[in-house]
RNA sequence: GCGGGUAUAGCUCAGUGGUAGAGCCCUGGCCUUCCAAGCCAGAGGCGCGGGUUCGAUUCCCGCUACCCGCUCCA
């Protein structure tokens, strides 16, 4: 394994080299907090959404109860629009949440919330209160938004301000009713969706982990209040395991409960699903994905108003005037059980998972450095990308070992071939053992090579990016072989 | 948002007040029968803006991005 000194460096010096990810609009000198994704890239992170897609909605089988659940479940999925209507930000907490008035002390570099100053302490002297104590300079309190704004319609105007989501969620719930109307699914059910959303991060950083425009997975699973711990235990540990089928080794990622303190206001559990990102310090673990017990909060949100916990009680905040601060639709979202002809809120499990980030994690598992004997035997030292096949951008390269006596030609029927079904590269620039590196670099799984032999025989060799070594099998045997090491995916 | 550091070719680095070079990589050709070979040819660069100067990649200022530490956020 490389020093983990420099391997982060390394890793996006390779993400650079090889076309995986560029700063956005590099050549203006950038714009932090946003990524383009290259042509590798871009292959890389459309297989991490199509595995999670195929895998959550497309093959669930919803007649089967998983193993030690008590009931089968339906998963549907959806894409909303990245805009919504203001209202569904404010009724959902987000608005107050990620809205705030901030006032600075330049002396000692603390920050406190506008509204609370009377009950801050000042660091420096936490008798006085910021602003009381001799050294403190406060800013005048401003503005701070982590909601990207924007209008709609051309008229720049306080009553057009909108939103770009800072999350994919609400839009599962708003549309709660409209799927409970058509798809016609009964508890427990799944609504996916996997898209953009846009947070204005004070501090973007480490590569893609921390970004502005990041793109989500997102499943809002309804089920009864009463089974609802059991599904977050189900969905806990299942999301757990999809990263691990799919290559991130068990000591680098890990499951954490949040302990009660830590929780939302209007969670009763929560488990982030956790890497040990190389730009992290040794011992330190970064979120791929949240798995939350939400209780009926977002529904309850939508059809009331927004929430707060009072006494251990959510309840609807309301201002002065005894009127909700920011009330919800008035819609009704519960759900009528026909067979026991109950009315109930559901409750909710979501896990949330980022697409960037479960990227670079898998890049980051990937990258390692080894060795390997050239033709006189000496190691010469390798950057290879042990992708899952599945995640792996380009699945096989097809090479002929010289561009003479009819290898060209051969190969290249065959990568005619595999291109129907797969992304495959040809190559047949520079030595042989040079473009087998070009492919451990991008995490190619295999290579076939059309040589001699295979004028001889009708047989390639087949070259295993993880092991180097290389076997014999039929040339018209190369797309059933492939198929079958891709497991479909 | 604060403090510190960095910015020359795709990468790693030289270098200069008179517009820059190496190695690797890349492209074309020759040669090559299995792990970054060789030969020939070629492409490609001083982050952005302003100032000083006859002339700035070099000196000064500002900006931006990235890295580290705080802060913030989850």
């Amino acid at each position: 394994m490389p020093d983990r000194e420099n391997l982060m460096d390394k890793i996006v010096a390779l993400c650079k080299r090889r076309g995986f990810i560029f700063p956005s609009s590099e050549i203006y000198g950038g714009i932090g907090g946003f990524w383009d994704y290259g042509p590798l890239g871009v292959e890389l992170k459309r297989n991490v959404r199509e595995a999670w897609w195929q895998d959550m909605v497309l093959r669930h089988d919803d007649t089967t109860p998983p193993p030690g659940m008590p009931s089968p479940y339906a998963m549907v999925g959806i894409e909303t629009s990245i805009i919504m209507h203001p209202q569904v930000w404010k009724a959902s907490g987000h608005y107050d949440l990620f809205h705030d008035m901030l006032v600075d002390c330049r002396h000692c570099k603390a920050r406190f919330r506008a509204d609370q100053l009377a009950t801050s302490q000042c660091p420096e002297k936490p008798s006085k209160r910021p602003g009381e104590h001799t050294t403190c300079d406060l800013t005048p309190p401003r503005e701070f938004n982590l909601m990207f704004k924007t209008y709609v319609g051309a008229l720049v105007d306080p009553e057009s301000e909108a939103y770009l989501r800072p999350e994919t969620a609400q839009g599962m719930f708003v549309n709660f009713r409209n799927v409970l109307a058509t798809a016609r699914v009964k508890l427990p059910f799944g609504i996916a969706q996997i898209g953009k959303s846009f947070r204005n991060e004070i501090t973007p950083r480490y590569f893609t982990y921390r970004s502005r425009e990041f793109e989500q997975m997102e499943i809002e699973f309804f089920c009864r209040p009463e089974e609802s711990r059991l599904w977050y235990e189900y969905w806990r540990d299942r999301r757990l395991r999809w990263y691990v089928s799919l290559g991130l080794g068990s000591d680098r990622v890990r499951l954490r409960e949040h302990s009660p303190e830590e929780l939302s206001h209007y969670s009763c559990g929560t488990a982030d699903i956790e890497y040990a990102f190389p730009f992290l310090p040794p011992g330190e673990f970064g979120e791929l994905e949240g798995i939350a017990h939400r209780g009926d909060f977002d529904l309850r949100s939508h059809m009331e108003g927004k929430l707060v916990r009072r006494d251990g009680e959510l309840v609807v905040e309301t201002g002065p005037n005894g009127k909700p601060t920011h009330p919800g639709s008035g819609k009704d979202l519960s759900y009528f059980d026909e067979e026991t002809g109950e009315r109930l809120i559901p409750h909710v499990i979501e896990p949330s998972a980022g697409v960037d980030r479960s990227v670079l994690a898998f890049l980051c598992e990937a990258y390692d450095e080894d060795a390997i004997p050239d033709e006189k035997g000496v190691p010469q030292p390798r950057v290879v990308l042990r992708l899952h096949p599945r995640l792996a951008p380009v699945k096989a390269a097809v090479l002929p070992l010289i561009r003479k006596e009819g290898m060209p030609e051969i190969a290249l029927e065959l990568y005619r071939e595999l291109k129907k079904t797969w992304n495959v590269d040809y190559d047949d620039k520079g030595s042989i053992g040079r473009r087998y590196r070009r492919q451990d670099e991008c995490g190619t799984p295999y290579c076939f090579t059309v040589d001699g032999q295979t004028l001889a025989d009708g047989t390639v060799t087949v070259r295993d990016r993880d092991t180097t070594h290389q076997e014999r099998i039929k040339l018209s045997e190369v797309a059933g072989w492939l198929g079958e090491k891709l497991g479909g995916g």
